[in-house]
DNA sequence: ACTGAAAATCTACGCTC
DNA sequence: GAGCGTAGATTTTCAGT
C-alpha cells in the first residue's frame, strides 16, 4: 500500500468507470503498470467491487429513515438471524449491529411515509424479538464520496497516556 | 423507466465495471442500443456516478461507529453549518439530518478505539452548538447491494383507510 | 433499435532496470 | 520484483438504415 496505491483507490472511489488508460495517465504511469496495480488491489480485497451510484427519487424510493431497534433476548441466535432476516428486506439499505443502548439502526429507503408506516407496523411491529423501536425520519444525507488514509493525529500513536 | 432501465441499472450497482458489451449480452440487446440506455440514465441523473467500494480495514479504518448528536439552537444557520463542516471531516463518511429526538446520526471510521475516542473529544465535544451526543460502535454492518423499485404493497395503494 | 466499420482501449508477454 | 512498450484481441462509438 504505497502512494501509488493509495491514489488508485482515492481516483477509482471518484470514478469507477475510468479507462485504465485514463488512470494510467492520471497517475503518471504505463498502462500495464496502473492495470497490474489494481489488480494486486483486488486480489488483495482492498478493492471489493464498482457500484453505480443511484439516485433514490429516481427510483421512487425518496423517503429515507433511520430505525433504532432494540432485540430480546439479546443472544447471538437471535442477533444472528433477526440481522440476516432484515438484511434482505427490500426496503433496506444497510444494517448495523451496534454496541450500546440500540441493538440494531437500520437505514431504510421507501417510496413516501405511508410506506414507511406500512414497512414499520408489517415487518417490525409483528417480529416477537423486538422489544422496541424508534423511527427518525432523515431531511437531508451526505456521503463522503472519497475514504482515504487519516492523517496521524499529533501524538496519538506515540505518546499513549 | 421500463423494464430495460430497471435491468441496466441493477446490473451496473452489481458490477459497473462490466463493458457495455457484457451489459448488452445480459440484456439481450446490442451494445448500441445499452450504450444509448446507460448514457439516457446518465444524463437523466438516475445514475450518478460509479464507486470503488474499498475494504475499510484494508485502509486501515476498521473500527466504526454511529454517532447521534443534539444541536442548539436548533435553527437553519446552525443546522447547514455543521452538516458542511462535519461532513467534510476525514473521519466522517455518511452525515444525516434527522427529524426526531436526535438532530444528526454521523457514520464515522477511524483506525482504532483510541481515534474514535480523540474524534469525539477533539471534533465534536469542543463545538459549542453541540447540546449534547451518543456514540454506538459497529460490530457488524451489511449494505444491500442492489437497490431495486419496491414490490407493490397489496392495498396500499389503492385502498387507503 | 440494429449493423458495420473506424477509432480507442484492453491486456498478455517479453524486455529493461 | 516492478515497471515499460508493443502488438493482437476486444471494445467503444457513431454513421447510416
Amino acid at each position: 500500500m504505497d502512494e501509488l496505491d493509495a491514489e488508485i483507490i482515492r481516483l477509482l472511489q471518484t470514478d469507477a468507470r475510468q479507462s485504465n488508460r485514463e488512470l494510467a495517465r492520471r497517475l503518471g504511469v504505463a498502462p500495464s503498470t496502473c492495470l497490474e496495480r489494481v489488480r494486486s488491489l483486488t486480489r488483495r480485497g482492498v478493492i471489493r467491487g464498482y457500484h453505480a451510484d443511484v439516485d433514490l427519487a429516481a427510483l421512487n424510493r425518496g423517503v429515507q429513515a433511520l430505525v433504532s431497534i432494540q432485540v430480546r433476548p439479546l443472544s447471538r441466535p437471535v442477533i444472528v438471524r433477526f440481522k440476516e432476516e432484515v438484511s434482505v428486506l427490500p426496503e433496506v439499505l444497510s444494517a448495523f449491529v451496534l454496541a450500546g443502548g440500540d441493538d440494531f439502526v437500520l437505514h431504510v429507503a421507501v417510496q413516501d411515509l405511508d410506506r414507511l408506516h406500512a414497512f414499520l407496523l408489517d415487518e417490525l411491529s409483528k417480529r416477537k424479538e423486538i422489544a422496541g423501536f424508534r423511527t427518525s425520519v432523515i431531511f437531508q444525507s451526505t456521503r463522503n464520496p472519497v475514504v482515504g488514509r487519516l492523517p496521524e493525529t499529533a501524538g496519538a500513536a506515540s505518546a499513549p497516556d
